[in-house]
DNA sequence: AGCCAGGCTTGGT
DNA sequence: ACCAAGCATGGC
């Protein structure tokens, strides 16, 4: 690829951990890289002994972008000494060691974990592409002829890889808003696609300003992204958590459910409510980083 | 309060 | 090869 080759000097980055955890469902990996897509701006990953090399077709004066996207800057160690000094955390902790967050874009992120509801991971990638492949943009630095026009799932006499991921940016709120809920619909998102549309529209008319979220504390943050349709107390706490970066929210799904129910009350059952008052109380000012390292030990170690 | 919404994966036969 | 059950969140 023509253009810029950076090293981000960064210890303890694990960057297929990261990429895998279920955060992001656009990066893909070939060999030791990863290929996707940060805003307009294509870019591969590749893990070194020093850190992450990074190619893009941005100019090298310009990459805080993706700097804010990988969080290169957080001080992991810092981090994960505020959690609590108890064995499952420990374990977890070593388990995953590496494992971070990464910094999206608030839309990107909420409309991805809208459609992620009751879904596994692998069915969030498939559903994301599909609406990506037919409605994203090119990206910036790729040729047109690359763009190939493709049915999807229609053209399933093609190898598998010539369907997947081409160099688009995720649809914007107005081209989405402008969609029908049939051409939702046909990219296998089920009854999320009036969710997925319903918010889209909310935000194309103003009525939900994304950017004006930033300045709010997190309980305002996460009351106005409830209003969005398809929006419940857990995709919010995903979207503040991965978009806006507020390191106190801790989403709450089946899998954290059973990791805490498994890890911290294995003699009696904890009612939900009681898990959840544990999770807010429990985990210090980086909950969301424990909630992490939680979800990812669960979901690759115990299961 | 409890049921419903797709479609892919997994497990049993 | 086939069918049933499992997955997992918000809206009504």
């Amino acid at each position: 690829m023509a253009g810029t080759k950076i090293i981000f000097r960064v210890r303890d980055y694990d960057l297929a951990a990261t990429l895998n955890s279920g955060q992001v469902f656009r990066w893909r990996q070939t060999g030791n890289s990863w290929t996707g897509i940060v805003g307009k701006n294509f870019a591969k990953l590749t893990q070194t002994d020093g850190g992450i090399l990074a190619e893009t077709s941005a100019p090298i004066e310009d990459l805080n972008w993706l700097r804010d996207f990988l969080q290169v800057k957080v001080d992991l160690d810092a981090v994960l000494k505020t959690f609590p000094d108890d064995a499952p955390m420990r374990a977890a902790v070593c388990a995953c060691r590496g494992l971070r967050l990464l910094r999206q874009e608030p839309w990107e992120c909420l409309a991805s974990f809208i459609l992620s509801s009751t879904k596994q991971i692998v069915q969030i990638r498939q559903i994301v592409a599909l609406l990506c492949e037919r409605f994203g943009e090119p990206c910036s630095g790729v040729s047109a002829e690359r763009r190939k026009p493709l049915r999807g799932d229609q053209c399933g006499f093609l190898p598998k890889a010539a369907t997947q991921d081409l160099p688009v940016a995720f649809p914007t709120p107005q081209r989405i808003a402008a969609l029908s809920e049939t051409d939702l619909r046909n990219c296998k998102m089920g009854f999320r696609a009036p969710n997925l549309l319903a918010a889209a529209r909310q935000i194309a008319e103003g009525k939900i300003d994304l950017e004006k979220i930033r300045e709010l504390d997190y309980s305002e943050a996460r009351t106005e992204l409830m209003k969005l349709r398809g929006v419940g107390g857990k995709i919010a706490d995903c979207v503040l958590l991965f978009a806006y970066g507020f390191d106190s929210a801790f989403p709450v799904d089946v899998w954290i459910e059973r990791a805490l129910q498994q890890l911290y009350f294995p003699r009696r059952r904890a009612s939900e409510k009681r898990l959840r008052h544990f999770a807010a109380t429990h985990f210090g000012p980086h909950a969301g980083y424990a909630q992490q390292y939680l979800f990812h030990y669960m979901r690759t170690k115990l299961k």
